[in-house]
DNA sequence: CCCGGCTTTGGCCACCTGGCCAATAGACAT
DNA sequence: ATGTCTATTGGCCAGGTGGCCAAAGCCGGG
C-alpha cells in the first residue's frame, strides 16, 4: 500500500517553468501538481480552494513578488507548508522569505533529486536550505542589514534624488537625510551613492 | 509515416528548468531533447559532438552570459539555429540577441504551445519573437542606445567611481569622461549618475 | 564627397556630496 | 531599569557634479 501523493500547489510566473516543473514532478509517484497559478492573487484563490500540502513558490513575480505572496498567505493560513523556488540567491531574498514563514528556500540550480527531497523534508516540518545557499548565507551575511528608513532612503537613491530632494518628501532636515546616506554607505561598503545603488540590486534590495 | 522528432540541445543553468524543460518536450513527438549544458563551455563542446538541429538558450547565466554564449557559438558554426529563452525581457537583451545572430527570443513566460510553435517556426527559418515582446520593444525603444564608450563608463560608474577616477582609468582628460556622463544621462534620461544606474540595471545594460 | 554620429577637449559656476566633530529622544529587548 | 539600536539634528570644508558656452578629428553610410 502506498502513501497518497503530495498535493502541490505551483506558483510561477513563467509558464514555461511551470509546466516543465508540473511535468516532472507528476512523473514521481509521490507527488501531484493539484493548481498552478501565475500571480499573488491566483495562488491564494487557489490555496483555499485546494488546501494542498505545500506550496511551491517563485520569488521573482511582476508586481507583487513570492514574499509579499507569502507574508499574506501565511497571515490567513499561519500553517501553510511553503517553499521557495527561487532563480536569484539574494540574500535578502532568502532572510526575508524565512521572516516572512517559509518552511524552506531552494535555488532552482538544484537538481531535480534536491528538489524531490526539499519537498518531502519541507512537509516532514523540517527547515530547508539548498547546500550552495547555506554557504552563502554564511560568506554574504559579512555586509549588515539597512534599517526601514534606510531601505526607503535606498529607493529614493535609485531614483537619481538629492539629499535635499530626500530631505523635503520625508519632512526631515538635508542632515537627517545625509546621515542615512551615510550610514547606507557604510552598510553596503559603497564609495558614493551611485555605488550603493548597485549594491542594493546585487544584494537584491533592489528589484529591476 | 511520421518526421523524425527535431534534435534540440537545451542551455539553461537551472537544473530544475533544465530537467522540467527536457521533460515537456520529450512528452511532444516532434522533439527530442538529445543533450542538456549548465554553461559556455558544455555548450560549445555538445553542439560540436551532437549538431543538434536547434539550441535552446538561456540568457541569464553566472560568468559567461547567454549572448556571449551564442557570439563564441555563432563564430563557430555560422549557421546554427538558435532560440533564445529568456526571463528577463529586458530589451537590451533583446537586441543584443539578435545583433549577435539568434533565430529567435521567447518569453519563458510563453505558454507550451507558444513555445512548441517557435521551435518549429525558428527551425524553419523563421525569426519568431513572442508577441508580449514585440511590444516591449516598440514601447521601449524611446531610449536612445548607448555608444560602446557610454556603455564602458555606465559599468564604471556602477564601481563608484568620480569622473577623475574614469579619466585616469580609461586615460583621457576628466573633461571627456565628463561628457560622456552627460551623453549617458541624456540618453537614459536620468538626472544624476546614480539614477543612470538604476536605469542600466532595469534596462538590462547592467546585471546584478 | 558630404552628413551624421562618436570621441575627444576647455573653462566657468552654483550646487551637492561625503567626512569630521557630537548629542538627544524614543523604541524595543534583556 | 539598563542598554542597544534607530532616527533625528548642526556646522564646516575640500572636492566632485552637472549645465552652459563651443569645436576639432575620425569613421562609416548615403
Amino acid at each position: 500500500m502506498m502513501k497518497p501523493p503530495l498535493q502541490l500547489l505551483l506558483t510561477d510566473d513563467h509558464a514555461v517553468m511551470r509546466a516543465g516543473l508540473a511535468n516532472m514532478l507528476n512523473s514521481q509517484s509521490a507527488f501531484r501538481v493539484v493548481g498552478e497559478a501565475d500571480d499573488c492573487a491566483a495562488t491564494l484563490e487557489l490555496y483555499r480552494k485546494l488546501k494542498p500540502d505545500l506550496l511551491l513558490l517563485d520569488i521573482a513575480m511582476p508586481a507583487i513578488d513570492g514574499i509579499e505572496t507569502l507574508r499574506q498567505l501565511r497571515s490567513e493560513h499561519a500553517r501553510a507548508c511553503v517553499l521557495m523556488l527561487s532563480s536569484s540567491d539574494a540574500e535578502e531574498d532568502i532572510v526575508h522569505s524565512f521572516q516572512a514563514g517559509a518552511s524552506g528556500y531552494i535555488s532552482k540550480s538544484a537538481r531535480p533529486a534536491e528538489l524531490f527531497a526539499a519537498i518531502l523534508a519541507c512537509h516532514a516540518g523540517q527547515r530547508v536550505m539548498s547546500p550552495n545557499i547555506e554557504r552563502r548565507l554564511a560568506e554574504q551575511s559579512a555586509g549588515q542589514a539597512l534599517s526601514v528608513r534606510e531601505t526607503e532612503v535606498l529607493g529614493l537613491l535609485r531614483k537619481g534624488l538629492t539629499n535635499p530632494d530626500i530631505a523635503e518628501l520625508l519632512g526631515i532636515t538635508r542632515r537627517t537625510a545625509k546621515a542615512h546616506v551615510a550610514a547606507i554607505l557604510v552598510k553596503l561598503e559603497a564609495a558614493d551613492r551611485t555605488e550603493a545603488v548597485s549594491r542594493g540590486f546585487e544584494r537584491g534590495l533592489l528589484k529591476p
